[in-house]
DNA sequence: TAGCCCCAAACTTTCGAAAGTTCAAGGAAG
DNA sequence: CTTCCTTGAACTTTCGAAAGTTTGGGGCTA
């Protein structure tokens, strides 16, 4: 009875692989070599193999047979890609969301912003990254928005893209934020938004918050990020 | 240089089982059994595994951990989950696809559109399956279609649910056809409205070619399926 | 007779090594 | 000096068996 529930194995280093990715501990184009994982995480070759078979499927890992996995590049244009993938899906699914949520729904959603509004948003022993806490707290926050629509299969496609973006987000944070842009705001207009049931204006704040991050990205970084992890 | 590119033993097992499973040869639902699978592909439980873990990435197969694994059981609840995603994000897609696709993405559709006018819809050997050919036709057709929109990431949020609206659709053949219904007239009235640029009016036909076979379904058959593979 | 516990069989998970492939450096030929 | 071939090391892929977990049945108790 040491695992409760169903955690096998390699739930564990897909999850410890997916937080270190994420949290930029494993650098984006970066090569994951199974004798250093398997010895970093302290498992054998298959539960590397599988672990990393799961991710190729998350997006965040890219496979070349024979050649071995690697963390998934970064690049202009793939985030012009993903971001408007995220603008037309998630608006797609908020839209639908704010139409047929129910008052449970709004209640999830304004819990969800107060603790995102409460929880720092840089990590006070390491500033150069985010809090783990926030990106939590900000993924539970949009999760909460979008849930209203009651369709697991729209939801997935929504958190997939998201989990996506989140590598770019941690690039971001390292070369600063934009000067006057202040994201707490834009979470509450939001809020209020679909709080008031007000579907379009509400697609229109979640575009622009999409964008905006986006936008700051392109227009900072031409060229490749090369950090070594 | 047996296995040309990158095919990888792992991609025969989960290419065949993928078929497998598409064309209703092991049934929804069904247990899918390390030792005989294994058996059954001449390959080892390993590969076995990782071929599980990307089907069930793909949304075909569930994993219940310590438990094993199944073919996704069908319910109405879950087809009717399955098409309002298909129809919002099919169309969204397409809607894209007709503003932003250029003259090559039209001749693909026409081209791809012809072949598939000229497949035969059900497999004169096995009159109770549709023909392989003719389901690959198909999805051929409707990829043509979206491709339009040049994003990657929405036409494959688009081609996973399509392709988990396969698992339906094989069971949709058995029970017989609308009376009156004539899929080709669709297909041909919804080539010509993208041909036309019409993007309004392709998504409401789009919509309703989704809509038609779930409502179908829904209404031919009340209880689960409980065919043995 | 109903309910509970224990045991055995079947299956899933995990592992580490053998087999096969790719990449790159070094040397030989033109 | 350049190009091609050889050779070796590092890595990926594949396998089959050992270890651990669940399930169902048989027997015992109330």
């Amino acid at each position: 009875m040491t695992k409760s529930g169903g955690a096998t194995r390699t739930d564990g280093i897909h999850q410890a692989l997916r937080a270190d990715i994420l949290a930029g501990r494993l650098s984006p184009g970066g090569r994951l070599k199974f004798p250093d994982l398997a010895d970093r995480y302290k498992v054998s070759v298959g539960a590397t193999r599988e672990a990393l078979t799961r991710l190729v499927a998350e997006g965040l890992v890219v496979a070349r047979p024979r050649l071995g996995y690697l963390v998934r590049p970064l690049s202009q244009r793939d985030l012009a890609e993903l971001t408007q993938a995220r603008v037309e899906i998630e608006s797609l699914v908020l839209g639908l969301s704010v139409r047929e949520g129910d008052t449970r729904w709004e209640a999830d959603a304004v819990a969800a912003h107060h603790l995102l509004e409460r929880t720092p948003y840089r990590d006070p022993a390491d500033p150069d990254h985010l809090a783990d806490e926030w990106s939590q707290a900000h993924a539970a926050f949009h999760h909460a928005l979008l849930a209203g629509c009651g369709n697991q299969r729209l939801l997935d496609a929504a958190r997939s893209l998201r989990q996506e973006a989140e590598l770019y987000r941690q690039w971001s944070v390292s070369i600063g934020n934009e000067p006057g842009r202040d994201v707490a705001a834009e979470h509450r207009a939001l809020l209020d938004a679909v709080l008031a049931r007000d579907a379009v204006h509400a697609q229109e704040l979640l575009r622009d918050h999409i964008a905006h991050t986006a936008r700051l990205l392109i227009s900072c970084a031409p060229e490749q990020p090369d950090q070594a992890g």
